[in-house]
DNA sequence: GTCTATATTTCGATAGAC
DNA sequence: GTCTATCGAAATATAGAC
């Protein structure tokens, strides 16, 4: 692996255990075995190198979300699919934890992808949950962006529970709540 | 206001905009107008004055959401208020957001108190909606804990989204689609 | 491209005057 | 109780050798 990829993939690791405000260069070119020369040669700084971290992670959210999102099933079992696919609980999510980051918000280049991350999570579920309704799966007074938003805010959610309590048992618990909640008329949620 | 009182509220202030990472005691002393002196005589260090301004915050949380759960009206009723009840949604919640502090989960002091408020909120919630399962509210087939999950993962992950869009909107669309999902056969979940 | 110096500012804390 | 002075370490970046 190349020198600019060790401080791209130790900048995505250090950002998602402890934040943008939280990782320093020092830590990142420790971890990448680099040189502060290095990685003043391949970026301007850090915000640049946190950027070009923050672009890969949204970028492998996306993929990870997509193929199980694209899956097999009706939609009440793709969004099922995705509420329970295996996560890492206790670690949070790497993109929307930089949500609570104050540079990253205050600044738009570093929002961008998460807020598009997230806006397309809501989209791709918004119209699963609209096929849903087409095939009477859900009820017809659901507004599909709403549940869409309701579902990605469990699991963003559920990540501050799970932390907050040091067990993954919380985000679960949200996960089986919000199955009970949405679950066809019949259907077992689990 | 005495100066170890003004100590503690900067420190809450500046612990909601920024983090327990990102708030340096002398960031703390120049909102409060004191000198260094003044914080280490009354508080051992950061992290003593920041378990003060975190248990502070905890309480009055407690104290706003018990007064909502606490009020008038049907289970239902009760759960729309406090997911309704007025929030400055793109300043985050001052005491989810602290779960997203590496220095706040890797310390049991620090973050006992952030798991006892969400803790207790869970719990309050499950009664609520277990009183709506016994008056036919709410089906029988709910679990009272883990939709009160559901509910407060819903918040906590509402200010997530609203956070990365910049607007509130999406907090908003996540409490109306957990509403939808919950309301009340009949009920309009406006 | 990568390294080691170096610079400036801030962090978090202590010392000691008043 | 509060202040200023000071400290050693770290944050972020630049300079310049190789």
């Amino acid at each position: 692996m190349s020198t600019s990829e060790r401080l791209i993939e130790s900048t995505r690791e250090l950002l998602w255990e402890r934040g943008y405000v939280g990782t320093s260069p020092k830590a990142i070119l420790e971890r990448a075995g680099a040189g502060q020369g290095s990685m003043y040669h391949h970026f301007k700084g850090k915000p640049d190198l946190a950027l070009a971290a923050i672009r890969r992670t949204a970028e492998e959210l996306r993929a990870a979300a997509g193929a199980v999102l694209d899956g097999p099933g009706s939609p009440y079992e793709r969004i099922e699919a995705y509420l329970r696919r295996e996560r890492d609980v206790l670690r949070g999510c790497p993109v929307g934890r930089l949500t609570m980051d104050p540079d990253v918000v205050a600044s738009d280049e570093l929002r961008a992808p998460v807020d598009q991350t997230l806006d397309w999570l809501r989209e791709r579920i918004a119209g699963i949950v609209e096929e849903g309704k087409e095939r009477g799966e859900f009820a017809p007074s659901l507004d599909g962006e709403e549940v869409a938003a309701a579902v990605v805010a469990t699991v963003q959610g559920g990540y501050v529970l799970a932390r907050a309590s040091g067990s993954p048992a919380a985000f679960d618990a949200g996960v089986r709540g919000l199955l009970s909640l949405l679950a066809p008329r019949g259907h077992d949620a689990g």
